[in-house]
RNA sequence: GGAGGUGUAGCUCAGUUGGUUAGAGCGCCUGCCUGUCACGCAGGAGGUCGCGAGUUCGAGCCUCGUCACUUCCGCCA
């Protein structure tokens, strides 16, 4: 049998003219002039135009062809009379002497070659259809571009590539699993892994150093833009005899790299990123993932309140509540609706309001009134401000305070045009605390990952505050999105029981959900640590797609259905059968 | 589980203070057109205004309920 093409859709150039050729590919447009038609052919690599001239008999069975339909056609690669020089194919075209219609398409539910936005449902249902679409198409393009980045850079660190079990046992901790009802074991159930975390430390204690994996993990949580419902996949990464900075040299030769190599022109920050502490970045940033590209830092003005004049924070001052003022240069003689709105946007987020001090030309305005002139030199001088500056303050409690300012922050140097655009600003999230106080019952529990191992050791555990004991813990973040997550993990057994049984669990509880691993740190294991940035994030990010469904080849949709394969389905009586599970009448 | 937003043609959207037969662009169908490249021109088909109640002489528009989609909060060791 003849071949299907001699080249693809995105191939020919000048240099081809006179050559016959064969092409295959959907019509992704035609215009028909009545006695002269062309047709663009589209594959994977490109658009082709071919054309076609009444005289033929090939004519009216182009004509009536619809877009999308799939044809092969042989010709002669000709010069164009007119060029377009915004496709690489432009100098050329196809003098059409046979078409072969593979297949017709009928009249489509969204177009293919316009970027119009149908619902998603819809394109969800069609995926296959929405695949084509040039954005969609080259989104899936760069992942698996990045994916096979990721795989260079580890291995070139002599990281290798592992496969993990998908058919898993339940994790007491975390997110809620995906369940697998087993057939052969009657009334037990596998889980799918929502990380590979306990293997990869296992993989360590076997001996094998260096681990990577594209892994995909599962979590039954509802989804959000950024967060796909399901699943999702990790670089999971682990290393034996590593210390925290050693993960931090890996993870920036392999992400900065990813970074480096498809940022197009983009700015991005080099290795070695900057380390904030989880307290700095909670009091700078009102967040433990700063978006570093906002110039804009939070300061703690608590100590200049008190016995300021103003009564409302002196007030909240002396009730054990914190101010926090946002210095922002350049903005004193916005007009008073500016500050207005901030102050109704922060009522409306359950504060109490945001006081203003504007340094204009006519004097201070705000709540300056309120201040002595010596309290105001003070405010000036200790928040670093010049003349046209302003600052925004906001009081609560301090958790709440400090998100809230958060969030001003980041509204502030979005409407205000400061966020810087076009760059990559990376940084480490170092220190997070080992435990945390839960607001309503006052018990101590663990803030991250309870197999991290606590700065300090076992001395740490047994004689500072729990909530004093930092963790090697940490997070990668770029321009506001935690890109990954990890830790110098706890490979002795007699830290791990303490350290469990300060947030609660004894001894026996430990041995009962994490017997698997505790038992295998009992028989030599190396110190290790390790870290897991997500893929599809990283996609996200250098893509600028705010929708993580758009760099997923099938997603599913909010609700966790796959709307193109139906998924999931009720399945027969007798499956459920083997399986020993009974559906609830009104579930049916 | 909670809060907000949206819902009008296959798709994107407009629709005035509640007032005649609900419109536009794209797509689809028909006709014309030999250098287009988002081809152009002319004509046509296509609507349970998400659904259900209510107010009214009269509802796409107002009220209530409900459903769907979506974003956020909760959740995400």
């Amino acid at each position: 049998m003849q071949s299907f093409r001699t080249h693809t859709c995105g191939e020919l150039r000048a240099k081809d003219i006179n050559s016959e050729v064969k092409l295959g590919g959907w019509i992704h447009r035609k215009r028909n002039l009545g006695n002269l038609c062309f047709v663009d052919l589209r594959d994977h690599y490109g658009i082709t135009q071919c054309v076609f001239d009444s005289s033929s008999d090939l004519f009216a069975q182009v004509e009536a062809l619809r877009p999308e339909s799939v044809i092969g056609i042989t010709g002669t690669v000709i010069a164009r009379e007119s060029v377009n020089k915004n496709i690489p194919t432009g100098d050329i075209e196809i003098k059409v002497k046979a078409i072969e219609v593979y297949s017709e398409a009928e009249v489509l539910p969204f177009q293919i070659a316009v970027d119009d936005d149908a619902p998603e449902d819809i394109r969800l249902k069609y995926r296959f259809l929405d695949l084509r679409r040039e954005r969609i198409h080259n989104n899936i393009m760069l992942r698996s571009k990045v994916i096979a980045a990721m795989r260079r850079l580890m291995t070139e660190q002599g990281f290798t590539e592992y496969q993990t079990p998908i058919l898993t046992a339940s994790s007491p901790e975390g997110a809620r699993d995906f369940l697998v009802p087993s057939r052969i074991n009657p009334g037990k159930f596998y889980a799918l892994p929502q990380a590979p975390q306990q293997f990869k430390q296992l993989l360590m204690v076997s001996g094998f150093d260096r681990y990577f994996q594209i892994a995909p993990c599962f979590r039954d949580e509802d989804p959000r833009a950024d967060r796909s419902p399901g699943e999702f996949y990790q670089l999971d990464m682990e290393m034996s005899f590593a210390t925290q900075e050693d993960v931090f040299g890996v993870i920036e030769h392999a992400m900065g790299g990813v970074f480096n190599e498809f940022a197009n022109g983009r700015k991005v920050d080099q290795a070695p990123f900057v380390h904030i502490p989880f307290r700095e970045a909670m009091l700078k940033y009102g967040s433990d993932k700063p978006d570093l590209r906002n110039p804009l830092v939070i300061q703690d003005a608590t100590a200049l309140f008190g016995n300021s004049g103003f009564g409302v924070y002196d007030g909240k001052v002396a009730a054990g509540e914190k101010i926090r003022a946002i210095a922002v240069p350049g903005i004193a003689d916005k007009p008073r609706s500016f500050f207005d709105k901030l102050d109704a946007f922060a009522k409306e987020a359950g504060m109490g309001g945001m006081a203003y001090i504007a340094f204009a030309e006519g004097g201070a305005k705000g709540i300056a009134k309120l201040l002595s002139a010596e309290k105001l030199a003070e405010i000036k001088q200790v928040l670093g401000m010049a003349d046209g500056d302003a600052v925004l303050m906001m009081a609560g409690k301090e958790s709440a305070v400090s998100k809230f300012a958060g969030k001003v922050r980041l509204k502030l140097g979005e409407e205000l045009g400061l966020t810087e655009k076009d760059a990559f600003r990376l940084c480490w999230i170092v220190d997070f605390p080992m435990y945390e106080e839960n607001e309503e019952t006052g018990a101590v529990e663990f803030s991250h990952n309870p197999f991290s191992m606590p700065q300090g050791g076992m001395d740490a555990l047994l004689n500072k505050n729990p909530l004093d004991i930092l963790a090697y813990q940490y997070d990668l973040v770029c321009n506001g999105v935690e890109l990954a997550s990890g830790a110098v993990r706890n490979h002795q057994p007699e830290i791990m029981y303490k350290a469990f049984e300060i947030a609660g669990y004894d001894h026996r509880v430990v041995d009962e959900k994490f017997g698997g691993m505790i038992n295998a740190f009992k028989y030599g294991a190396p110190p290790h640590a390790g870290c897991a940035p997500g893929v599809d994030r990283t996609v996200m990010l250098l893509l600028d797609e705010p929708i993580i469904r758009d760099v997923i080849i099938f997603p599913l949709n909010g609700k966790a259905q796959d709307l193109l394969m139906q998924a999931p389905n009720t399945v027969t009586e007798q499956q459920l059968k083997e399986l020993h599970i009974k559906v609830a009448a009104d579930d049916k």
